[in-house]
DNA sequence: CGCGAAACTGGCCGGGTGGTCAGGACACCG
DNA sequence: CGGTGTCCTGACCACCCGGCCAGTTTCGCG
C-alpha cells in the first residue's frame, strides 16, 4: 500500500519490426514505475510503430479525385457529390470510376475502405 | 563512430490524459537510449493512449449484423454476402437494413465508415 | 405455455450505381 | 505543333441497393 498513487504504467508494444520491437522491450521493461503488457492485457497506454509502410506515394489522386472521395467517405450519393461540388453526376461518376480504379476497389464502399486503409482519407 | 549502432529511439507521445503524459514523459526522458520527440519530429515510434473512448456499449449489434458489417467493409456485395454466409440475399438486405438504421447511416458506405469510426469495427 | 427477439425468406419497385462509348476544353511539355 | 493529362459533359444499359409489404422458424425468458 505504500506508494499506490503511482499505479504502475501499462504499456502494450505494436512494432512492426521485431529487432526494434526486442530493443523497446529491453529498455522499457527495466523501468521503474511501468511495465510491459502481457498479450491481450488492457494497457494504459500502447506503443505502435509501423515502418515504411504500404503506401507508395498516395497513389497519385488528383485533387477532384480527392474531393470526390472525401464526400463518398460521408456516405454522400453521386447526386449530392455532383450538387455539393457544383458540377454534373456524370462527372461525378467518372471521377468514381478513376477511383475505382486507382484504389483497386470494386465499389465504392470498397474504395473508402482501400482510402481509409492507407491513409489517403481520415476516418 | 564509437557504437552508433544504437541509433537512439525517438519517441512521440499522443497521449490524451496531460497527467499521464506528463508522467510518461518523464519516466521515458531519462532512459538511456532512447528520447522524446521534438513536435513535429519523425519518431522511431509513438506512444498512444486515447482515454475512455467514445464507444459504449458497442450499440448492440447482433452477430449475423457484425458478420454483415465485416463483409460490407471488403467492399462485399448483397449477394457475394449471401453466398459467403449461405444465407439468401433477401435476409442479407434484411440485416443490411438493420445495419443502417442503428448505426444511422444512409447507405452501406456511410455504415461502414460509421462503423470504423467508433470502432465497431477495424479497417 | 405464450411472447418477444433474432434470424431467415419471398416479392415488388423506384432510384442509385458502375461500365462503356463518345466528345470538348484547357494546360503543360518536348 | 502534336502529344499527354486533367477535368468536364452527354447518353445508354444491366445490375445493385434500399425500403416496402408479408410470412416462417427457433430460441430464451417470464
Amino acid at each position: 500500500m505504500s506508494e499506490d498513487r503511482t499505479p504502475e504504467i501499462v504499456l502494450a508494444l505494436e512494432i512492426d519490426d521485431p529487432a526494434l520491437a526486442d530493443r523497446l522491450a529491453a529498455l522499457l521493461g527495466s523501468v521503474a514505475g511501468l511495465r510491459l503488457a502481457a498479450p491481450g492485457e488492457a494497457a494504459t497506454a500502447t506503443v505502435v510503430a509501423r515502418d515504411p509502410r504500404v503506401m507508395p506515394a498516395d497513389i497519385a489522386l488528383t485533387q477532384r479525385e480527392l474531393d470526390v472521395l472525401a464526400l463518398m467517405a460521408e456516405g454522400a450519393s453521386n447526386k449530392m457529390i455532383a450538387r455539393r461540388l457544383g458540377i454534373s453526376v456524370h462527372t461525378v461518376k467518372f471521377h468514381v470510376g478513376s477511383l475505382l480504379d486507382k484504389l483497386d476497389a470494386t465499389g465504392r464502399t470498397d474504395a473508402v475502405a482501400h482510402a481509409a486503409r492507407r491513409g489517403v482519407i481520415e476516418l
